[in-house]
DNA sequence: GTCGCTGCAAAGTCTTTGCAGAGAG
DNA sequence: CTCTCTGCAAAGACTTTGCAGCGAC
């Protein structure tokens, strides 16, 4: 995939990862042994799947590209549901909704970054501006938050769909 | 699992509301009649229940409070979701999610609100910033994204946790 | 009176759960 | 070995749909 590179400052279309796979593999094998869980082959491809996949994904988007690329391992659909829940509560993963369709997961330690939503195909794209983040550090320092993490939605339709 | 609707403890910088009540009846009314629809006490009262509404609803909590304030209706769940996929698509409501499960809906034409969430106590403070608010149309303007609704949320620690 | 609307219940979707065998530690 | 995990299928939760009578216009 391209990088789009910057329109305006708006940065879009992260392609460098901000956190190697390695390191991500390693929190998540921390995460498991501190609750008495296992490492799994299926919980580790679910794991690697999201990785390299740069959308965001619905279990079952998921669990079709892991029956594509892991065809021999049979993982079923519940496995997927049971591990992007764990990986929720566990912060690993942010999920989001809106419109019809279901629900979206991303890894969250991939990057920061906030959210355009279409209403109408579902699509989402990412993009930081340094303002908003800065804007919002600063109303968190006025009302004397200790502000430790954030997350941003825009909905409404985007270029595609306007031209239908 | 953000329960937001069902914590009593909101501060809110704004409660004046932006839209009277009799001008959204009247818009709903056109919308009705453009489209040969037919204007119902059903779809009168939810409409109704949304605008006296400050929270996100979902369907159901919708429901609930339809059938607490007009118990001699009967209205059922399924013209909620009617109504609901109506005012939608007409723009005249927005969905969200915060993420816990389930679609939220609100009234579109009332105002923006972004929230802060206090992740020890869980008080969540409304504010409104006139410079995220620009940004965010201008980003939405450059990506060519015609922009409905948005939903922010700064987790943290608010000041009087921060003190205990 | 016509034709859309409504409530009900049944049918769809999407997600979770119970279970018995498989497998990690 | 022990105890968790997994796939499967069944159950649950949430939405939509079909239908026959009701009601706005």
């Amino acid at each position: 995939m391209e990088n789009i590179g910057k329109m305006g400052n708006i940065t879009t279309n992260f392609n460098d990862k901000t956190i190697k796979y390695k390191q991500l593999l390693e929190d998540f094998k921390s995460l498991l042994k501190i609750n008495n869980l296992k490492f799994t082959i299926q919980r580790e491809v679910i794991l690697e799947t999201l990785y390299n996949s740069d959308e965001h994904l619905t279990p079952e988007s998921l669990h079709n590209l892991i029956q594509e690329k892991f065809p021999d391992l049979k993982t079923g659909i519940a496995t997927v549901y049971r591990t992007l829940s764990l990986l929720e509560e566990s912060d690993m993963v942010t999920s989001l909704s809106f419109g019809a369709q279901g629900k979206k997961y991303e890894l969250g330690a991939k990057h920061h970054h906030d959210h355009f939503i279409c209403k109408v195909c579902g699509t989402i794209t990412e993009f930081v501006d340094a303002q908003i983040e800065e804007r919002q550090h600063k109303i968190a320092e006025e009302l004397g938050f200790d502000m430790q993490d954030h997350s941003m939605q825009i909905y409404g339709i985007c270029k595609n769909c306007q031209n239908k």
